[in-house]
DNA sequence: GCCAACGTTGGC
DNA sequence: GCCAACGTTGGC
């Protein structure tokens, strides 16, 4: 088994909206090395950090496992869709996948940025790292061993 | 809104 | 294949 961190903009989509519909479809993945961590190394059972970015308190808000393995992102063939990705239109199949999960449980509080830069425990996340902004990251199972019994 | 640190595009 | 210009991410 092996763990993840996703990011997303609570804006756009939140952990709350995920608990509330208890599934969730990764689309709009636009990124060549985030897709391919979701079509190579996704695997069922797989556990994920559902990470809130570009919002007052970026941090994990809570845990997920993947339900579903990479298949087509539909919105990437979409005209309408703020992900249609013209090259995919040409080519006549989309070029993107995505991964179903389902959540598991909430942090209360989220487990925020600021104090996971604290935790020397945590402090070679690639989440920490300068210029890192893969939305998709790997994440040791030391690491996510540690935040789970912390938070 | 700023801006560092990327990734992508496209002319050559 | 090079690389300048441009676009995006995401914390602050």
């Amino acid at each position: 088994m092996r763990y993840w961190l996703m990011k997303t903009e609570p804006d756009v989509f939140s952990w709350e909206q995920f608990a509330e519909k208890g599934k969730a479809s990764w689309d709009g993945v636009r990124n060549y090395q985030a897709r391919n961590f979701m079509r190579d190394d996704f695997k069922v059972g797989d556990k994920v950090l559902f990470y809130h970015s570009s919002c007052p308190v970026p941090g994990i808000a809570g845990i997920a496992t993947v339900s579903r393995e990479a298949y087509p992102d539909p919105t990437a063939l979409d005209v309408s869709s703020e992900y249609f990705d013209p090259a995919s239109q040409k080519s006549g199949a989309s070029r993107w996948v995505m991964v179903d999960l389902v959540p598991d449980r909430a942090f209360y509080p989220v487990a925020s940025l600021a104090e996971i830069r604290e935790i020397p425990e945590l402090s070679s996340m690639l989440l920490l790292k300068t210029g890192q902004r893969l939305s998709i990251q790997p994440v040791t199972e030391r690491e996510f061993q540690f935040i789970t019994t912390r938070w």
